[in-house]
DNA sequence: GTCTATAACAGGATAGAC
DNA sequence: GTCTATCCTGTTATAGAC
């Protein structure tokens, strides 16, 4: 466990949302000439794969730096602290995994086989779901932390149940079967399924889970629909 | 991160499997004479607990102590290390556990009936699952970790497809309904569930992803059977 | 903005008295 | 079996030069 807050701990810190850079956000000045990736980027960088990999506890601020190639200086510069570079990495991962499930839920195909397509999507079961990987830790009773696990899971549940209701709406599925409690169960069993995974160190359990979930949306589905 | 392992570690520690204990499990020596409990069973004891609330990463030998009353000897004298500790825990922690659910299983109401009371025990979701909450910890490679907690939600699928497995050959599902699968998909929905009720900090979404559970058998049952 | 040096403390384990 | 004292390294952050 890292050391408990101290006196050294800013007030304000839990305020904290980033500030304005001098730099531009794709790293350039001037207008002209080419910059490599400033050390923040590096940080932030760093930090989304270690976030992965270890999670928050075990992600150490020296490992960021290590990994980086920024020395202590220029993630303090930055940030107030470990939090807050989380907090950054955490909001681009959920943004770029949003994007990912617009795009997939946006396709111009039948709302049911969007359903499947997120259901079947390739996943590295054993690594864990990138972002509710973390639901466990205890940072994650920091809402800056748990915001950006939240709007992804919560958008995925969102695009699940608009399909469902489409489906719905088009006579697609058998009567009694609620877009909204269906929708909650699918996000339930594909997050679940890297809990199952993970435990039995084993891919199987999360295709038995996902193999099951697609068996439901057959079974959902109206026949000759 | 704790220190990396050094040449400190005994090279047999991965082997370790405890040791006959001078003392009776119970606590009581010479057949007569009370004993408050031992040294040991107070830290297993408290690693009980602080492994349901903290995880495995975040709970130092020191809180150990600390919270067992206990001394540094006591902990170095019963166990190697910290990762026996815990694993002697975990291995407590699942006996209990399974202990539950086979007395929820066993009893002798119909098959489909013992499911709803799984899905529907009460659960404390914003704590996670006793077991299963340590599913994202770097220490689930090691297997002396990983299989209690896999032991546990082995037993529960084991359980749940064969109530379903029971209601199947009495004709209580409708055709086309498997029971391993479906099973797969329960207990995904209650791991699942912990997780979305984590990231939400709501106890709500795990309320929703059982009442989808619980409409999914409603919606499998025969009617009238 | 970025670096190196350093502080203050926690984590995990050992030594050896009793 | 249990205790206290101690060790070494890692973690998180600050200081201050460049």
């Amino acid at each position: 466990m890292p050391p408990r807050p101290t006196s050294r701990a800013r007030p304000d810190a839990l305020a904290w949302r980033g500030r304005a850079r001098h730099t531009a956000p794709g790293g350039r000045r001037g207008g002209v000439a080419r910059q490599g990736p400033s050390k923040r980027e590096a940080i932030v960088a760093a930090t989304k794969a270690l976030l992965w990999e270890r999670g928050y506890e075990a992600t150490s601020p020296r490992d960021v730096l290590a990994r980086s190639g920024a020395g202590q200086g220029s993630l303090y510069h930055h940030f107030p602290g470990k939090r807050e570079v989380a907090a950054a990495a955490l909001a681009e991962m959920a943004g770029e995994e949003i994007a990912v499930i617009d795009a997939l839920f946006a396709s111009g195909t039948p709302p049911l086989d969007r359903v499947r397509a997120y259901l079947t999507r390739e996943r590295q079961a054993l690594r864990g779901c990138r972002l509710a990987r973390l639901a466990n830790e205890a940072a994650m009773e920091e809402p800056a932390l748990r915001e950006p696990v939240a709007a992804y899971l919560g958008r995925i549940q969102a695009c699940l149940r608009a399909s469902l209701e489409e489906a719905k709406a088009a006579g697609s599925l058998i009567p009694g079967i609620e877009p909204a409690p269906f929708a909650a169960v699918l996000i339930a069993i594909v997050e679940g399924g890297y809990v199952l995974a993970r435990v039995h160190w084993d891919e199987a359990a999360m295709r038995e889970a996902i193999d099951g979930a697609v068996q439901l949306v057959a079974a959902a589905t109206r026949p000759q629909a």
